[in-house]
RNA sequence: GGCGUCGUGGCCAAGUGGUAAGGCAAGGGUCUGCAAAACCCUGAACGCGGGUUCAAAUCCCGCCGACGCCUCCA
């Protein structure tokens, strides 16, 4: 049984379908107005390991994760670059797919877009009105009435009455209560903008993503994820837009994840403290980014220091280290012994499985691996064969894909390694006559070129490093 | 100020009532010409103060501290 932790309730709890074997998933992706930065990828992160965990254990599930591509930010920044808003958003799309690709996320069962969700977005608030719930004031921007609404503030904690003081009302706006949040707003000159029964404008942040879920989803969903900085107010209104409409509880489960820290602080756009996806990746493998998040708590706060970065990276090759084929001279083991690992990676699944039942429990899932690791690797150095550790060596392969490690040796050009294997020739019979200098300086310069030598008994191999 | 999350060895971190996982770093050892890798061994860690209990890191109260949200934000 899976028991995940619901921001809702602020408990873990049993975790059931609305549908038996289906797992009905949205998340919030992100504002393409800018290059994503290694936040988004935790975010990104942590709940294609949700995902990838709920098709292990069997359910079907539909991953929706939106874009939102009509914005303040994305309009000013284009005005900005004399560029045009549709065409800079697209390329940003278009970037972050390319970054969530080489994370290895999955790709999502669909990616529905503001722009293309209009006519869904507009009869939404146009029925908000019809209940009483929106109200158009003749500007033309239309709001959500918080008042009306008694469920309002049910997900942060909040009550209306306490969260005045911090509210504020625009020049322009003519909201009936400061807490009352735009649905729709009218375009100002030179805006991208969309007919609509209050005149020219374009929706609010936070209706889209109702819109998007009635019409990807349904009105009810099992598991609504997105960073924890999103709880208040977009969640929040989420709930109140879908719930007014639908008078059906929303999502079963809100699921947030903690935010990264740089520097003792939340990374964010804001604030300038930030390192992109793509600075990440051209300096490391994408699973040193996921045995990050792997290694931590996906609610608590995630500290990205170069201390963590290195250990991250190191723990990784631990991993690896058990997927290296045993010797082909290796004398092989007694079959009880060779049972004996056999036994042990069935408990570490079990281990994996409990650790990632109990809310996605990463880091306990990960210590499961390490101590299959080492099973494999002494089992490996006391002689056993190939066939012996290939069933233990399976699992920890399915393991750690079901984590979305890719767990692949790094790969130079496939052209070097016959002239390599040729110094290595060379470098062995120079051992043979003694020649330890040469020997030590052919593999010093190997090292400086990512080839790391490892001599044993039963010869020498190399592996890019 | 309000809401929330959290404080476990040098660092990251699991565990949430019954003698404290795991990884990284450190020290020692096996192997090796030397390295590297792997393996073995070592390490007086539960923020502070009360309380409940036969028993508390784990429950309750108070305090201190960190972080997030309360305004766009994954």
């Amino acid at each position: 049984m899976i028991r995940i932790y619901n921001t809702l309730t602020r408990k873990k709890e049993e975790f059931e379908t609305i549908e038996p074997n289906e797992v009905r998933m949205y998340v919030c992706g992100v504002t393409v107005y800018s290059d994503a930065h290694v936040g988004h990828a935790m975010s990104a992160l942590v709940f294609d390991i949700v995902r990838r965990y709920l098709m292990y254990r069997g359910y079907d599930v539909k991953f929706v994760m939106n874009f939102t591509d009509v914005d303040d930010k994305i309009i000013a920044r284009a005005n900005q670059n004399g560029d045009d808003p549709f065409k800079l958003a697209q390329r940003y799309i278009d970037s972050y797919a390319k970054n969530l690709e080489d994370l290895n996320v999955l790709p999502a069962t669909s990616n529905p877009r503001a722009t293309q969700t209009m006519k869904q977005i507009i009869k939404m608030v146009q029925e908000l009105g019809e209940n009483g719930y929106a109200y158009a004031p003749g500007n033309g921007d239309v709001y959500f009435r918080v008042t009306k609404d008694k469920n309002y503030g049910k997900l942060s904690g909040r009550k209306i009455e306490e969260m005045q003081a911090g509210a504020r009302i625009e020049v322009g706006e003519q909201k009936e209560h400061p807490m009352d949040f735009a649905l729709w707003k009218a375009a100002k000159p030179g805006e991208p903008s969309w007919e609509s029964p209050w005149g020219k404008g374009r929706p609010g942040w936070h209706i889209e993503c109702s819109a998007m879920n009635l019409a990807e989803l349904g009105e009810q969903i099992d598991i609504h994820g997105g960073g924890n900085d999103l709880i208040f107010p977009h969640h929040e209104n989420e709930i109140a837009q879908t719930e007014s409409l639908t008078g059906k509880p929303f999502a079963r489960y809100w699921m947030h994840n903690g935010m990264l820290q740089f520097g003792g602080e939340k990374m964010s756009k804001s604030l300038g403290n930030l390192i992109t996806i793509d600075e990440f990746i051209s300096k490391h493998d994408a699973d040193v980014m996921r045995m990050l998040v792997l290694t931590g708590s996906y609610r608590a706060p995630l500290a990205f220091t170069d201390e963590a970065i290195e250990s991250a990276e190191k723990g990784l090759d631990r991993l690896k280290s058990g997927l290296r084929p045993a010797s082909v001279s290796a004398k092989g083991l007694p079959a009880g012994s060779a049972a004996e690992l056999t036994a042990q990676a069935a408990s570490s699944q079990q281990a994996f499985e409990s650790a990632m039942d109990d809310d996605f429990n990463t880091a306990g899932a990960v210590a499961a691996l390490f101590e299959l690791v080492k099973a494999i690797n002494t089992t490996r150095d006391a002689g056993a064969t190939v066939e012996q550790i290939h069933p233990a060596q399976t699992t920890l392969r399915t393991l750690t894909g079901v984590l979305g490690l890719r767990m692949q040796e790094k790969k130079g050009s496939g052209d070097a390694d016959k002239f390599i294997n040729l110094l290595l020739e060379v470098r062995t019979e120079a051992r043979k006559q003694k020649l330890w200098a040469f020997s030590d300086l052919v593999r010093d310069r190997l090292k400086e070129l990512g080839v790391a030598i490892e001599d044993s008994k039963d010869g020498t191999t190399w592996r890019w490093s």
